[in-house]
DNA sequence: TATTTAGTTCTGCAAATTCAGAACCAAGTA
DNA sequence: TACTTGGTTCTGAATTTGCAGAACTAAATA
């Protein structure tokens, strides 16, 4: 058994949670086994027989994740199998994207505060108000990565 | 006719974009027109014919915009109808909501550290790092939105 | 050349989502 | 009391999604 049942169910739990961020059933197990696992690589089969799912749905998962870049596989000399691991330290740029996203309702807010009519002032202030603190937000956001990214590019 | 051709433009778009956080096409849709249309106060059957969606869709969509308070609705004497209008003070706790959302996953990832054996000590110190970012930026976000609802409970 | 192995692709099903249309209810109005 | 109106609920159909299983390919081995 490659990992124990408190894993698995902290595995479902991390499933759960990534299927939250938008990725399917099986991509979310995998990523979770990936961060669970004390194995940090493991092959198609490996992952199949753990998790419990087909080899079809494993093999689009992985390739799904592979150019999502939140996974990689090294090789073994005289070995023709691939070994899937997490691309952690890509991890953050994730985040990133995620919040960033999540802010990126600004650009569409504005082009829809442009165009209203002049009338309606209460609501368009209200409007202008949000779009510029998510503005704030964003610049913000922006630079504590640039920081985070620059200490890492150093130590 | 409530909007125009180019309004309706703007509310496709930004009916795209909020499906993508999650909202059905019709929700996204009424969503989009109350922000775009400069009548900001509209009834079911208003909303229907301008969307071209049916009565039934647009009822169960406004009742999930008002339980998650996107939506309100204001009356007028001796009139049965139900004014439909976008909450839009109360945008900001959900900009807050999907910021917030996007960096939880540091506390199942802390969950999934705890538990790592110690001997994969490269990855697990990738694994930390990540999380004490994530709370760093956490709790700058946290101080920013403290900031600007106190400013705005004074002006 | 036949067989095994790792991985890929295709086909089709099962579940979930979303909505239209119809039936319905409740509060007024004629 | 019957009719209208605003809104609600139910049912079923059309999509969409996600995956299993089988067929397949290509490389390595016997």
């Amino acid at each position: 058994m490659n990992v124990t049942a408190a894993q698995k169910r902290l595995i479902e739990k991390l499933g759960v949670f990534f299927e939250g961020q938008g990725r399917t059933p099986a991509e979310a197990r995998i990523i979770g086994l990936l961060l669970v696992a004390d194995q940090l690589e493991m092959t198609l089969e490996e992952i199949q027989h753990t998790l419990g799912i087909s080899k079809s749905a494993v093999n689009n998962a992985i390739n799904v994740l592979m150019l999502t870049q939140q996974l990689e596989y090294v090789t073994k000399p005289g070995d023709r199998k691939k070994y899937y691991k997490s691309k952690i330290e890509q991890w953050m740029s994730h985040v990133e994207e995620h919040v960033e996203k999540a802010l990126e309702g600004r650009i569409l807010l504005k082009e829809a505060l442009d165009q209203r009519s002049k009338s309606t002032k209460e609501f368009n202030t209200a409007m202008k108000d949000m779009i510029e603190f998510m503005e704030f937000v964003q610049s913000h956001h922006q630079e504590m990565f640039a920081k985070w990214k620059k200490s890492k590019g150093r130590s």
